[in-house]
Formats: C-alpha cells, structure tokens, sequence
DNA sequence: GATGAATGAGCGTTCATTCAT
DNA sequence: CATGAATGAACGCTCATTCAT
C-alpha cells in the first residue's frame, strides 16, 4: 500500500530525474563528464549521493536521459512543417536566423554532444538515428518538393539536406564554442545572410532566383 | 658542465616528447584522453611511467602538446597556394575530395579536437588562432580574388570560406564519429560533388558556371 | 488505553518477527548473511524495509534471533526418548540414518550456523549451551545405561556422545555444504550404515555385537 | 630495464604477498571477510590500500592465496608415510594426539574455511579437490592395508577415513570454536584417548584388539 | 503501525603523481 | 637519465538506518 498516489509518485520521479540532469547539463559547461563525479551532480542539484542512484541505474543513464531529453528533432519538425508548401527563396531568409538562434541557445548541448557523442556508442546511435537522419530527411523531402527535376539530377538532396546543418554547425563551433565570438566577432546577420545566399545559389544552381530576374 | 651537448639534449627531449605524445593520439583512437591511464601511454611509448613526468609536468600536458603539434593548417596552407591562380570553378572538383580524403584521415583527430577543444580555453585558442583564422583567411583571399565584385557585394568571403569547412565537417562528424558510416552509407563521391556542386553555386551566385553557359 | 488488547499486540509482533527471521533463512540459502540487504530481506518478508526496524533493532538482531530460534536441540530430545530403553545395537540402526536426515534437510542452517556463530560469542554462547551441551548429555547419559561398567572405565561417555555428531558432520560439511556431493558423491545408506558400524563397535569395546556371536 | 633483479623482484613479490595474506588471517580470527574491509588489511600489512592492488587483482584473491596456502594436506601425507607400515592399533596413540594438537594450532584457519568455505564455490572446490579427497584418500588407504578382508566387508574405509576427521573436528568446532573450552573443560587427553579407542574398536570390528587377548 | 524516500558513511577499485634507487 | 614500487585521494556505487508522512 503506497502512501503516495501513482500520480505524485510519477511527478517526484519526474521532478527528481530533471533536477539531477539540469544540474549535470549544468556542469557539463565547464568540464567532460568523465570528470563531473557524481557528488558533484547530486550537490548541484540539491540531493544526496544516495538519491541519484534512486532515479538512475549508474551514472551514465544520466547522460542517455539527457541526450533523449534535449533533442533538436522537435524543433526542426516544426520548422519543416511551418514552411512545408513555401520555396526556399520565401524560406531560407526566415529558417535560417531561427534556425541559428536555436543552436547558439543549444551551443551548450551541442559541446556536450560532441564531446560524448563520439566516444559512446549508445549516444552516437541515439544522436544519429533519432537526430540527424529524421532532421535531415525531413528537409531533402521539402528541398526535393522545390528544385526542379532538372537540378535534382546533378544533386543529392539527402546530402544538400545536411548541408546546411553543416554551415550552421561550422559557426555554431568556432565562434561559439572555440571562443571566436571574442577573439574575432562576426555579426550574427552576417553569418546567417551568407549561409542563406550560399545555401539558396547553391541548391537551386544556374536557375537560383532566375523567377526573379530575367536573364 | 653538461655532460650532453645542448644539441643532442635537445634532440633527446624532442625524441622522448615525441615518443609520447604519438602513443597518446594512438591510443586515442579508441578512448577517451580521461580512460587513457599514464600507465598505458607509458607502455605504448615504449617507455617508464616516470619518463612521462621527466618529460612531462603532468598528464593534461600530454594532451596540451599533442593539439599544438597536430593541426590542418600545413595542408591547408599547401592546397590554398597550389589553387592560387586557379578559379573555384576549376580547382573545387579537385580540392574538395582532397580536403574530404584529408579529414577522414584524420577523424581521430578530429574527435580528439572536438571533445578535448571546446572544454579547454588553451587548446581552444590555440585551435582557434592557428588553424581555424589562417585557413579561413586563406581560402576567403582566394575567394575574393575570383567572385568578382559584384558577387562580392553579397556575400562575405571569409564567412563563406568558413563555409567549405562546415560542410565537410558536416559529414565528418556525422559519417565519420556517429557511425553514421554504417547505418546509412552515403558514397564518398556523392559527398564530394554535392559539396562542390552547392559551394560553388552558392558563392558564385546568379553567375554561376556563367563562362560554360551563354545566357 | 492500548488501542490493541496486549494478547494481540504480542501476537502481531511474533508473527512479524517470524515472518522476517523465516525470510532471512530461506535467503541465507544462497548467500551469507553479509551479502543479504535488508531490502531483500524486507521484500521477501513480504514487509517495507521500515517495518524490518520497527521489529528488530538493527539487521544483526535479525541473525541473533534466527539463531535463537532454530537448533536442532528438540529433535534431538525426542529422538533421544524415542530410544531411551532401547539398546544402542538395536537403535543405532534407526537413530543415524534419521539423524543424517534432519541434519541434510537443515544443512543451510547448518552452513549459516558454521558461518556465524563462531565469530559472534553471543551465538556462540547459544549454540554451546542450549544446543552442544544438552544434545550431548541426553546421548551421554544414553550411551552410559547401556555400555556397561567395564567400557565405561575405558570411554568418557560425554566425549564419546558427541562423536556420534562428529562423525554426521564430517559428511555434512564435505558432501553437503563443499559440493562433495558433486565431485565425489556417496550413498546415504553408505554414510550411515558405515558411521553406524564404527560407533557401535567403538563404543562397545571388545564387546561389541557380543549377543549375536557366542564366545 | 629493471634497476631490481629477477630474484629480488620475486622476493618482493613473495614478501609483500606474505604480509598481506598473513595480516588477512590475522584480521580473519575477529570477524568475517566481507567485514573486513582492504582499508584494514592493508593497515595491518603496513602498506598502502594502493599497494594490495599490486600484489592482488581483487580482494577475493587474497583469500584464494590465504587458502593456498595454509592447507593441512603436506602434514596429513607426512604423518600417512610416517605409518605406513604400523598398524591402527599401534599407531593410533600417537596420530591422533598429534593429529588434535596440529588441529589446535590452526583453530583459527579452520574457523575461516568454514566461515568463508561453504559460501564461495571456488573456496569450495580448492577444499574439497585438494585437502578433503588427497587426506581422505591416503587415510583409506592406509585403513585398507590393515583392517583384513573380513571387516573390509562391512566397512567402507573411503567412508571410514572421514570419520577420523570428523570425530577431531567435532571438538575443534566446539571446544575451540563454539567456546566449550571456557563454558564446559575437557582434557585434551580425554578427548584423544576417546577418538583413539573409537575409532579403533569402531574399524577393527569385533576382531579388535583380539590379538592382545585369547578369546 | 506502516511506509519508502532520503541519507551519507563506507566499500572495492583506479590511477596520477612521487621518489628512492 | 631512467625506473617502477609505493602512495593516497578520489571515484562509482551500495546499503543500513532514519524519519516525515
């Protein structure tokens, strides 16, 4: 006879499993998870030793939890519905500097990926098969809908698809991560303006932005 | 009086030093730097475990050493100066598999990089500072020297030169470190031409591969 | 004013303490006690773990209690009035192969009893005097009414008592709790008709068996 | 290149070995293995907690090497060769006192290997394969040369070779184990004299002694 | 009376670092 | 210069015990 209902019991259950992982993605700022102890995680988070073992099965169930728990898939799935029937000229211009907001607000997440992602099988099968592939396929599918058959011969949609993760990821780590923000700041406009004329030119070939300009 | 010439010590130290730090990036390949024992790399350098500390002030310094000695910047410094006078038209067909054959070289470098980098302000800086803004700087100079001007006006060369790296790293990482390689194989000259096929439409704009199209 | 009638309030607490010191033997089964949580023995107690203390002090007075409760002195009382007219050449027969029963049946007990108690002087003390002394004085005291006088001057019969137990445990020990019976079994009726013979003919003396052979 | 010898290094190994084996059995007397923690063992070796691991790939490899190597086995075969030739009758009186005093001395070993025996298989097996069957084996034998073929009949010496042990650990076990000794005296005397007319009239049968007395 | 979430001391084990040789 | 035996702090994890509900 429980003396807590289902329902309160899931919901500390809950609380206690995000208060563990917080505190960790916390910490994982400024150090490898290899060298965040566990006594570290369960003082960052306000609970005992004992206690983190009562909602995590070992240590590294923790990180599994986090990488299930903070995906971008949700986010690029709304994004590619949200701009579903509209061309990539209309598109870009918008997705693109959201799209950038979004991972500079994850850089944090995004160190820890790829910092533990590589070495953990585990994590790098999670990040692959739940992260990257859906994403990616989900805008060769919308980039596929747009090209013209013409360009799709001399392009692989499922790679240009990646592509621009690609781009995105290259600025999201130098400047974020590699501390090119202070060492030579470029501005954000810049960034994202580039990516989406070199993008935009760059998959719809000789034909980019033809409608627009007669030749 | 030293028993050994300046010279030959000097030769010793940087033979010992050596020694060390390739047992370490080999060992790296299959482990974390933090699950690689002292005692391991000692082994696998073929010397002391107290060798390492006479050459070394601690294990950190091993790893601090290893990313200053191994960067890109050489290779790319080599490719930039031998497509020096030669348009991204006709030099991206062939620089392109060459950087992409380059980085999957390296792949275990590269993981090294992104998981010891971003968590170390001195190796991120050196990252940085030494590999990241050279090569960038170099490719955005060839750049600007064939887009033309008016191109120019829209896009900036040196976040666009930023911009060949990302793609490539895109794959990298994804291919390459998350296993991707095995879960869903994609060619690697399907890789290659898409990069190149989307960069050099992208930086070229509506002009692109103009020369080989009368409009 | 209690709320529950005295009668009853023991009642509760012998049924609890019986159901935990039952759980914890059939635990004990296969592992030592150490190795036992109080979890485990709380969950096969069919109890929470809070009530295991609100019944036993700590997890050692689970082990005091299980010693107290299980010896094999009541056996071995009435298998002692059982043959209490009754010659040992005429008995023996009997006595050792139920004898070597109850002690196979009860060998966890046993085992535990080896493990435990000799490192604990509080079981210690139990096991001597409760169950050591007064199963070897019935057997003693036995042995004495039907030795008669002259092997009586030759053989303590207090010592010779406890020879009986000696002799069972010796299989015990080596066939039941070492894996002998595995590696190397022997018949039942092997082991007991053998320590029938040795111990009726040692404690007869000369005389042995003297009624069915005519001198 | 070692700066230590071959020699000297195996004498290292051999002594630091010994001391924490010998501080292991020191420690067992008081309490069980699983309650003596690595902390203490290496306290009482006078090294490190560190140092242990140098010499032992776990704790539990302490306690196989302790087993190792304090078996009763080589005195079982030299006291067997040493009566080879002497009949029970005559060899009895000194065997068994000698048998009870060596018994005596490893009181303490004895109450490990039945603390510690019982609940680990590989204890369990080293035991029974090594000191039981080879002790066992060498008293049958000896048993079978010189009971006579008649009582080879009714007796099973490989039964009966057991039952010799048995009969001196029934004592060891309660008088110097259980704490009999203290609560309820017994001259040593007594107790071997008893075993020694036992077990003899017990293997001789009703032919026992009878060369000594004209029937 | 009954519960089980929470605690933290203590465990076995690893390994970066030191230093006598 | 080179070694590796020795160290002990710190780790991940377990579990006897407590106590608010």
């Amino acid at each position: 006879m429980p003396r807590i209902a289902a329902a309160d019991r899931e919901d500390l259950v809950e609380t206690r499993k995000s208060q563990i992982v917080d505190a960790t993605l916390r910490l994982l700022a400024s150090q490898s998870f290899d060298r965040t102890s566990v006594d570290a995680i369960a003082k960052e988070a306000g609970v005992s030793k004992g206690s983190v073992y009562l909602y995590f099965e070992s240590k590294d169930a923790i990180i599994d939890e986090l990488v299930r728990r903070y995906s971008l898939i949700r986010d690029v799935e709304k994004m590619v519905d949200s701009v579903n029937d509209i061309s990539p000229e209309d598109a870009l211009g918008t997705v693109v500097p959201v799209l950038w907001q979004q991972l500079v607000a994850r850089r944090e997440l995004i160190k820890l990926l790829l910092r533990e992602g590589p070495a953990r099988p585990d994590v790098s099968k999670v990040l692959f098969e739940k992260i990257v592939i859906p994403g990616n396929t989900m805008v060769a599918d919308w980039l596929a809908r747009h090209i013209g058959p013409e360009r799709a011969k001399e392009i692989d949609t499922f790679v240009a698809g990646r592509l621009i993760f690609g781009m995105l990821m290259a600025f999201i780590i130098t400047q974020e991560l590699l501390g090119g923000k202070d060492a030579r700041p470029i501005e954000d406009e810049k960034i994202t303006s580039t990516i989406t004329e070199v993008f935009l030119y760059g998959i719809m070939g000789r034909n980019g932005k033809k409608k627009k300009k007669a030749c």
